[in-house]
Order: C-alpha cells, then structure tokens, then sequence
DNA sequence: GTCTATATGAGGATAGAC
DNA sequence: GTCTATCCTCATATAGAC
C-alpha cells in the first residue's frame, strides 16, 4: 500500500506548507491580517483547497499557536538542567520575556488575543492529551522549581508562606505583564527591558545569593537613573528567527 | 448668537449619543464588533452622518479610550487619601486590578488592543497636553507613594536600591499581567484574584506592618490549597456599571 | 484532490440630492 | 445636517467542473 502512504505524506506536506504561509504572514503583518486569500495566494493554490486541510480559519490559528507554544517549551529545555533553582527560575522568566519580544506576534496570539487559542496551545503542545485540565507544563517546571526551593529552607518571608501553585502564577502574571505591556503600549518601556525582568524577579526571588557560580542576573539588572529608552530590539534569543515588529498604528498622539 | 450655541449644545449632544452607543457595543460585543452600521442603528441615524462628528472609527475609539482611562483615574482618587503610602499603593493596586475585571472590553480596549489607543488614552484624560510625552498620571500617583516611602525608610532589600519610576513600572506591569491573563487566558486564574494581587502587593511592598490602623489586605490574601476555582465575579467597584463578560470563544479544547 | 467561479455578507468611507 | 445610494475592499465558504 506504498501509492497510499504516498498521498498520505503528500496530504500533510501541503499541510505543512499552509501552516508555513500561515505562520509568516501572522509574523509579518500580525493574526488580524491572517486571511484565507493571502495564504492561498503564498502557497499558490486556490482559496478552496485550504477547506480540504484546514475547517476553517480558526483551526490554522489553533495548529499555529500549538507550534508556538511548543516552541516556547522547547527554549526552555535546555534551562531545566540548571541545577540551583533559583537560578533556574531566574533564567526561565528572562528566556520567557526573551521569546516574547523575539515573538510578538506569535505571543500575541497564544496568549494575548482569545481564550480559545491560549487552550489550544497547551492541550496541543501537551499530546493530544484530553484529560479534563491539560495542565500548563511551563508552569508546573516553575512550581517544581519552587517546591525544590523550598524544601531547600531557602525562602524568605512571604514566599516561604505561598502555595507554590498560586506563587507560579503569580510570577507568571509579572512576565506576562512585562511582554505584554511592550508589545502594546509604546507608552510603557521607560525602563529597558532587562532591567524591569531583573526588579521583578528579584522581588520575587529575593536578592540573588552570591554563593552561586554563575553570573548573576540583575549585575546589569538596576536601574540607574532609567538610562536607556525604547525597546531595545535585544533579541536575544537563541531560537529561530525573530519577527520583526508588526507596523501597528502610531504611538503617542 | 443663541442660536448658534444651541446648534452646538446639539451638536455635542448628538456626539455624546454616538460615544454612548459606541461603548455600549464595546462593552456588550467586544472592540472587534463596532462598526460605523452598528452605532448608527444603534442611535437611529444614517451611517453617513457619523462621519460629521468623528473622522473615523478610529477616532471614536479615541475617545472611548481616553473615557475609560478618565474612570481609572477617577477611581484612584478617593484613595489618594490614604495617609500610609504602603497602604494607599495596596489599595491603588487593588482598584486597578478591581477596575479591570469589571469592565473588562474596556480595559482591553486602553491596554490590550493597540498602542495608539493607549497613547490616545493617556493623553486625552491628561487634559488636551500634547508636550513630548503627556506621562501617565497613574503611575505618577504609584511613583509619589514609593517617594515617600522611601523617604521613611521603610524599604528593604532590593526595593531600596530600585528606581522609583522603574519599580513603578514593574509593578504595574505585574498589576497590568494580572488582569490581562484573566482577561484572556480562561485557563489562567486557578488561584481567586484576590489571592494573586495579595500575593504580588506582597512581594513588592513586603508584608504588611502590623502597625497600621486599617485592616490589612492581606488578611485573606494567602492561598490555602488553592481553594477557588473561576473568576469569582467580585465586580467590588463602586464606579459604574460593570461589563458583563463579553462571549469570546470557547475556553477549553 | 484541485481548481474556477461564485454566493453571501460584512465592513469603511464618500458623493450628491434634499 | 441629514439622508439615500453607492463604491470599494475584504472576508468565509461552497458548488460543480476537471
């Protein structure tokens, strides 16, 4: 049955193909400008044809945003051999901060723009689990982080008296924030990037100990004096390619 | 002239049933469903005509925006009193968070849609200012309070040595992750509200002196067991209706 | 499976009559 | 000032030929 498995690749490679047109015009021109026409028009087919892989336009975005997310659990892997875990926990909020303004438009669309795509990219990226709560994995390597933080006595007031579940979310809350509010209020980053990610974690994490080997993340982590302006365009993520900001409207009236 | 003044009396007036349509469709329907039809059904007059009173759609949403961020600020205020600066951040922080659950398309809208709209937001409840960057009152009122805070000296650790217009900014940023996650993401908040503000007010102002006068916030602000499930639907503001929550797709895959 | 052609409907914005 | 009528663009989705 070789002439059927054949089709079958061929079936998923065009599947691929308009997952791909997909994702670079969401990176290019933002979600709001993903159209059925555009990407048929970039993989050089007719509209219909996108109807025989995909129900509908809703169901390309879902497929996107469990890439994404895959995407951003995988630049997390090679953090969790971190073996402190506060330095662990320090690394994974900047590699978070980092894929977001690496990403702003995949970001965007997993987290930012409707409820429905943010549950497909955790179920997705989990398996096709679909057990009652999927289950968020970025979150629960930060609960474990914590629980070893924990039970290593090395937590101070507040923290110590958390559940770690709600303090993991929490945390996650202050680095959502942080991306979100750059990527869409131009208002926001008096402050460059790193140093808001350092205050917050070290109001989080409490002042970094010096006893550990690595180089500690707020060295360059206060402000001083709220140097630099503007976003600053790091990128510094070891990932794929960085999307370049989506043209949206103008910034200050 | 008084004829004059009142075809302006009802020129404005006819502006303000524009703005008042307008919003009951952001607040009821969400941003993406205004259009110029809808208002225009909505006060019984022809689409063409809303273009005699605002350039554009664009522009109504302008004004929107700088309505709600008004509200903000008008619900800032009565705490402007509290006496103790940790005590007046706290309840600021809470009535920010409090502020946008309730009317969740409209915080959406200021924060979460478009960076002009911020921007639009800012500078139009900041009277018609248009210098270089009209600042933002609010987080001016954060910045103040961590001011004399720190004149008192009662700050520890990290927070001392922050910057008080970036430690402003980052907690806002946390504040601002809060709701934004809750708005969008129906899988975040498997912690109360609450439970999250109390928590992050934690971290960043530390725990709450016994020495003060009112009832502290975190009194029920520590997680036991992650008890609550769901947006618990608080709607504690004092200020104007609350928007129910728009339908947005479905939550869970 | 893939295409052309088209049904259907929404939206923003404008021209020109009253 | 206000309306009617209209232009234009863009979308999703389907029918039916190849």
């Amino acid at each position: 049955m070789g002439i059927a498995e054949r089709k079958h690749r061929q079936k998923q490679a065009l599947r691929e193909r308009i997952l791909d047109a997909a994702r670079r015009i969401v990176v290019r021109e933002g979600f709001a400008a993903l159209s059925m026409r555009k990407i048929a028009d970039a993989i050089e087919y007719s509209p219909a044809t996108l109807y025989l892989h995909f129900e509908s336009r809703d169901h390309i975005a879902h497929a996107l945003c469990a890439e994404g997310y895959a995407q951003l659990l995988a630049s997390f892997a090679p953090l969790a051999q971190i073996a402190d875990p506060a330095e662990r926990l320090r690394a994974l909020g900047r590699a978070y901060v980092a894929f977001g303004v690496a990403h702003p438009e995949t970001y965007r669309l997993i987290f930012m723009e409707d409820p429905s795509y943010t549950g497909a990219a955790l179920a997705g990226a989990a398996g096709v689990s679909e057990d009652d709560t999927a289950g968020d994995a970025a979150l629960q390597i930060m609960i474990d982080a914590l629980d070893e933080l924990r039970g290593a006595g090395r937590l101070s007031g507040s923290v110590a008296s958390t559940e770690p579940a709600v303090w993991a979310e929490a945390l996650w809350a202050s680095l959502h924030g942080i991306v979100a509010l750059n990527l869409t209020c131009s208002v926001f980053p008096s402050a460059p990037l790193e140093t808001l990610v350092g205050v917050t974690l070290d109001a989080w994490l409490g002042e970094p100990q010096a006893a550990g080997a690595g180089a500690s993340t707020s060295a360059a982590g206060r402000g001083k004096k709220t140097a630099a302006r503007r976003r600053p365009s790091t990128a510094s993520s070891k990932h794929t390619a960085p999307e370049p900001a989506t043209k949206r409207k103008a910034a200050g009236p």
